[in-house]
DNA sequence: GATGAATGAGGCTTCATTCAT
DNA sequence: GATGAATGAAGCCTCATTCAT
C-alpha cells in the first residue's frame, strides 16, 4: 500500500488507523482551504487530536499532503479494477473504466481538485510517487482501449495519448465543475463523452459491436 | 486592459509599466517555486525593485497573483482573435482558433499550470475575475464551433460542452507536459487532436469539405 | 475579572499566570516608552517569553494595552472598597475613598499616565470598557459624597460633577507629577487638597463634624 | 514665536505660511487619530502638498508634533492675556483668566487632549518646551490668584497649587467631554467650578467683594 | 502513546525619509 | 521650491515543530 512514510509509532494498526484519522481530517481542509492555509492545528482539531500527535505519524507538513494525494490515487486504482470484475468483452469493459474513473472523480471531485493544485507543493522526490500512480492508473485505461484496438473494435490510435484525453475528460468534470454543474448532470456528461469518444474512436466494426452491445444491454 | 486592482501611483504609464515589471518576475517565480512558496521579497529582487515598491501598484501578495492570472488569461485573449484575423472559412476558423490556443498554451507553459494551481488561492471575488476571464475565452472556441455547425459542417452537439473538452485537450498540454514531452511534439499532439476532434465532430459534408481545405492549403 | 479576552490556552490558572506576566512587562514598557514605541518582541524579553507565547493570551497588540489599562483601573476598584471597609461615618468614609484614590495613583503613577496616554489608542469597543470602569470607580466616590450630602454634611452640589473634580485631583499628581514633586510631598498633595474641598463643600454643621473627627481621631 | 525648528527654506514668510498649513492638517488628524497612526502622507494630502515638501520645513516627524503642540499651548498665552486686557479688579481678572481658558479648552478640545496624550512621544529636550510653554501659561493664572490673595479677597494658599487644580479643572473639560457633556453645558461647568473655587477660596472681605461686582456688573 | 504549551524563524506590510526631476 | 516615486528598515503576527509532562 501506499505509504513508505515512516512512523515512530511500532503498532502497525494503530499507524494505519491514526493516519485513515489524519488523511479524513486534512483531505477536507486540503480541499477547502487549500495546503497551505490549512494549520497543522487545524488538521489537528478536525481529526480530534493533539498538534504533537500527528508528528509521531509524520514527519513533516508536506507528509500529511503526500499522503492524502496517495489516497485520492488509491481510490482510483481500486474503482477501475473493480468496475471491471466479471466483464470481459472489450468494449464493455472499456466503457465502464471510464465510466467508473468518473464516478470516482465526481465522488471525490474536491479531493481531486486538490490533487491537481498541490502536487507541485512536494518536493521532488516525493512527487515522483504521484507520478507513478498516476501513470499506473492511466496504464488501465490504456490497456483498455489496445484491447479494443487489438480486437478491431477501434482505430489504430496512439493509446496512451487517448488514455490521457480520456483522464482528462473526467478529470475535467472536477476541475470545471463550478460551471459544468450548470450544463449537464455527471451521467449527460458521461453520455456526451461517450458519445464523442465512440465517434472518434469506434472502426465501423466497433460501431456494429458496440450496437449490439445496447441494444443488448 | 484587465487591472481595475488601485494603484497608489497616479502616472498610468509608469503604473502599467511597473506592473509589467512585476508581473514578469512573478510569473516565473510563481511558476516554479508556487505563490506560497514565493516571496514578495522574491519578486522584488526578481524584478530588480524593492519589496516597498510592490505595494505603490498592488494592495495584497493575492493582488500580484490575481495580476498575474489575469495576464495569462489575457493572452488567450489576445491570441485566438489574431490567428483569426482574415480567416472565414467556419472550418478553417476552427481549426486555427483551436490550434492557436494549443500553442499559447505552449508558450506560457508554466503560466498555465500556474492558472490551474492557484486560482483557487485567491479570495471568492478576485476569482469570479478569473472564472469570467476563462468563460469568454470558452465563448470564442464555442462560437466558432457553433459556426460549423450552422453550416452543416459538424454535428448537433453541445456547443459549450465540446468548447470545455477543447480548451481542456490544450491545457492538458501543459499540465501534463512533463509526460506528454515523451510521447510527442507539440504539433503531433496538435495533429493527432485534431484527427480526434475531427473524426468525433465532423458531418459527411464536413469532411469533404476537410478534404477540400487540405488540398486546396 | 477584568478579561474577557479570548486566550488559545485552555489551563485557567495558566492563563491568569501568563496574563499576568505579561501585564507586568508591558504596564512598565508602556509607561515609560508609550505604546507605539514598545514592541511585542519586548515585552517578550522582558516577561521572559517567547513573542510568539504572548499571541497565545492576547489576540492583538491592543489586546496587551486593553489587558493592562483594566488592570490599572482594576487596581483602582480594588483600593477604594478596601480602605472603606470598616468605617461608617460618612466624612470618614468621604476622606477615606478620596486618600485611598491618591495613594493608588501614586503607587501606580506611571500606569495612570498610560492609561491617559493610550485610552485613544483602542478602537472603539473596547474603549468603551475602559470607559465603563471609570465610570464605576467615580461612582464609588459619588456615592460617599451624596451619603454627607444626605448627612447635611456637605452642600446641595452635583455629586457626578465633583465627583470628577475630586477623580482629576487625584489623576493630577500622576500627569503633573514632574512639576508637583518640586511643590510638595504626596501628603502634603493631599493635605492642602483636603483643606480646599472642605472649604468648598462641608456645611457650617459639616464644619463642626470634621472639627469632632480631626479631634477624636 | 514658537519655533526655533530649522527649516531648509530661506523665505520667512513662506516658512511660516507653510508650518501654519502643515500644522493646521496635522493637529486635525493627530487629534483624531493620533500621532502614530497618522503618516506624514496623511498630513501631506490633507495640507494639499507633497510628502517631500514637509520635509524641507520640519527635519523630524517628531517636528510636526512639537509644532503642533506648541500652537495649541500657544492660542493659551495668547488668549488669556486677550482676557484681561483692560481689566484692573484682581478679582475681575482673576475670574476672567480661568474663565477664557475654560472657553479656548473647548474651542481647541481636541488638540487639548492630543497634548496630554501625545506630549511623552517626544524626546526629552522637545519635551521641556512644552513644559516651559506649560509653566509659563500656568504662572499667569497664580499671578492673578496672587494678587487677589495680595488684595485680601483670597486666603492664603499655595498659589502654584491652586492653580494647577484650575488648570486641571479646564482640561478635565476637554478630558472627560465625553462623560461631561452629558451632565452639563460649558457655562454651566464653568458656573459651577467658579461656585467651587469660590467657596473654598474666598475671603469674607473676598465674598463681600464678589457680591458687589455681580450686582455691579 | 498522547498532550498542548512554548518556541522562534520568517513573511507580509507599513511608512519615515530621500532624491532625481 | 516642489514633487512623488522609491527605498528599506522594522514590527506584527503565524505556524511548523519540539519537548516536558
Amino acid at each position: 500500500m501506499a505509504h513508505d512514510v515512516k512512523s515512530q509509532v511500532a503498532d502497525e494498526a494503530l499507524v494505519h488507523r491514526r493516519r485513515a484519522q489524519i488523511i479524513a481530517a486534512a483531505v477536507e481542509l486540503f480541499a477547502h482551504q487549500g495546503f497551505y492555509r490549512t494549520t497543522i492545528q487545524d488538521v489537528a482539531k478536525k481529526a480530534g487530536v493533539s498538534a504533537g500527535l500527528i508528528y509521531q505519524y509524520v514527519t513533516d507538513k508536506e507528509d500529511v499532503l503526500l499522503l492524502v494525494l496517495l489516497s485520492v490515487l488509491d481510490s482510483y486504482k481500486q474503482e477501475i479494477p473493480a468496475a471491471l470484475a466479471g466483464l470481459t468483452d472489450p468494449l464493455e469493459r472499456f466503457w465502464a473504466a471510464v465510466g467508473a474513473y468518473c464516478r470516482v472523480v465526481d465522488q471525490r471531485r474536491e479531493a481531486t481538485v486538490l490533487a491537481y493544485r498541490s502536487t507541485k507543493s512536494l518536493p521532488d522526490d516525493r512527487r515522483e510517487l504521484i507520478k507513478a500512480s498516476e501513470i499506473e492508473t492511466n496504464g488501465m485505461i490504456a490497456a483498455c482501449l489496445r484491447d479494443c484496438i487489438k480486437a478491431g473494435l477501434m482505430r489504430e490510435v496512439n493509446a496512451e495519448l487517448v488514455a490521457y484525453q480520456l483522464v482528462t475528460f473526467a478529470h475535467s468534470w472536477a476541475l470545471k465543475h463550478w460551471r459544468l454543474k450548470e450544463l449537464c448532470t455527471l451521467e449527460e456528461y458521461i453520455a456526451q463523452g461517450f458519445d464523442f469518444f465512440a465517434q472518434a474512436l469506434l472502426t465501423p466494426k466497433g460501431r456494429r459491436h458496440q450496437q449490439k452491445i445496447q441494444t443488448g444491454g
